[in-house]
DNA sequence: TATAGATTGTTAATTGTTTCACAAGTATAC
DNA sequence: GTATACTTGTGAAACAATTAACAATCTATA
């Protein structure tokens, strides 16, 4: 098959589910697993997770499934977890602090390494391992280590000016939890991880339910 | 048109977006607005926010644009934000507090009214204005509120036994920050904040974008 | 009251994603 | 060795969502 003509954006973002899930087998000393097992544990039909891996080549054996350990290699080398991202976290109020000890990040090869905030009073302190910095020092790291993603925990009034201070700095990737979508020049990708408008879906979708409305079916996923 | 014969999931989950852009504007005092001055703010192109009302009704005014005020009442009714929807907490640790704390649920009217924990050292303690309970009196007080909708914010390990206790109490829709699958009978909606893999997701966009893969556009705006 | 410019609402075409159907390969039992 | 039961990989079909194209309607103005 011509690989990797282009990538559908769903395959790649069930890329990191099928990750998490092969290395938690991989943890219970599972070897091989199948597409059908994959099912049932994700919620993705069997079909679609092997035509997922087969944008990027043929890692199962017929008749067989697939050897859990070079499936997760494999995915790995996709996703470019074989490597440490380091990450920069902007604002450490309380959903900043949370995300500085979150250990979830490490799973991917992420790790927040270095965090800034404007209040002095935080500065100096040390969080999740990381010691915040002030704001002003936010260029000259980010230059330094030459940083390319930032998650950016500000309130929601200056979300808008420091992400811009972001893109200024060379930031190419931000993860916003301010509920407000960033207008920003360049190819920068922002991804949003709206609480607030994640419940609502939920909760539009029940009263969908209890009217007997219909939604097409697909995704239930996530932020 | 047939008004409703289905809509769209990606619809849903913009309607949000809008609704949240409109509250703003009125907060600005700004009386009308075009479908193309709502491209500019939520990088949602003017057909697309055309096309997503046209699923519930004619809510413009041909060659001026829409009622703000007006709008955003009817998008309020169609999401439900005119109703007030009380919602649980279960897991009271660092994202937890930082979530019971989070002013941006009650744009949409969503109040987190019932916070659990079954760490005896935090029961008792007021966060956000909620009295954290024990994990006991949850069957109890969900069926005494008769409440819905749950946010899950347990350590991984205990997820999705959590989750199996809140659905056997009549939970029907869960918002869950644990970066695993839950697997539920019955009619519960789940929804992932999986902020890990979306993190991931942003590093698997700048990889491609360097490696010059293409990937297929739509979602996560890349502007 | 006719005309120009603006903007909505909608059908049709296009693009993107999932599912179907099945060929091809593997393991096991006899 | 052959039959049987699995399982993967994939082209084609079906389905879903977005975009293009344009008719319908409104406002302002001469």
């Amino acid at each position: 098959m011509e690989r990797r003509a282009y990538i559908p954006q769903e395959t790649a973002r069930r890329l990191s589910l099928y990750l998490r899930m092969l290395r938690r087998l991989r943890q219970e000393k599972v070897r091989i697993v199948s597409s059908d097992q994959i099912r049932r544990f994700l919620n993705v039909s069997s079909v679609q997770f092997r035509k997922d891996l087969s944008y990027f080549g043929e890692f199962g054996k017929r008749g067989v499934g697939y050897d859990v350990e070079l499936l997760a290699k494999e995915i790995g080398k996709i996703l470019g977890t074989d490597v440490l991202h380091e990450i920069i976290l902007v604002g450490v109020g309380r959903l900043g602090s949370a995300l500085l000890e979150y250990p979830g990040f490490l799973e991917f090869n992420l790790k927040i390494s270095e965090a800034f905030d404007r209040n002095t009073r935080k500065v100096g302190k040390v969080c999740g391992g990381v010691r915040i910095r002030h704001m002003r020092a936010l260029r000259q790291v980010i230059k330094k280590r030459n940083l390319r993603i930032a998650v950016l925990s500000v309130p929601v009034e200056f979300a808008q000016e420091v992400a811009e201070e972001l893109v200024s700095c060379g930031i190419k990737a931000i993860l916003n939890f301010a509920p407000v979508n960033l207008v920003l020049e360049g190819d920068v990708f922002v991804s949003n991880a709206d609480m607030a408008s994640e419940l609502e879906s939920l909760v539009y979708k029940l009263k969908q339910k209890n009217n007997n409305y219909s939604l097409t079916k697909k995704r239930s996923i996530v932020i």
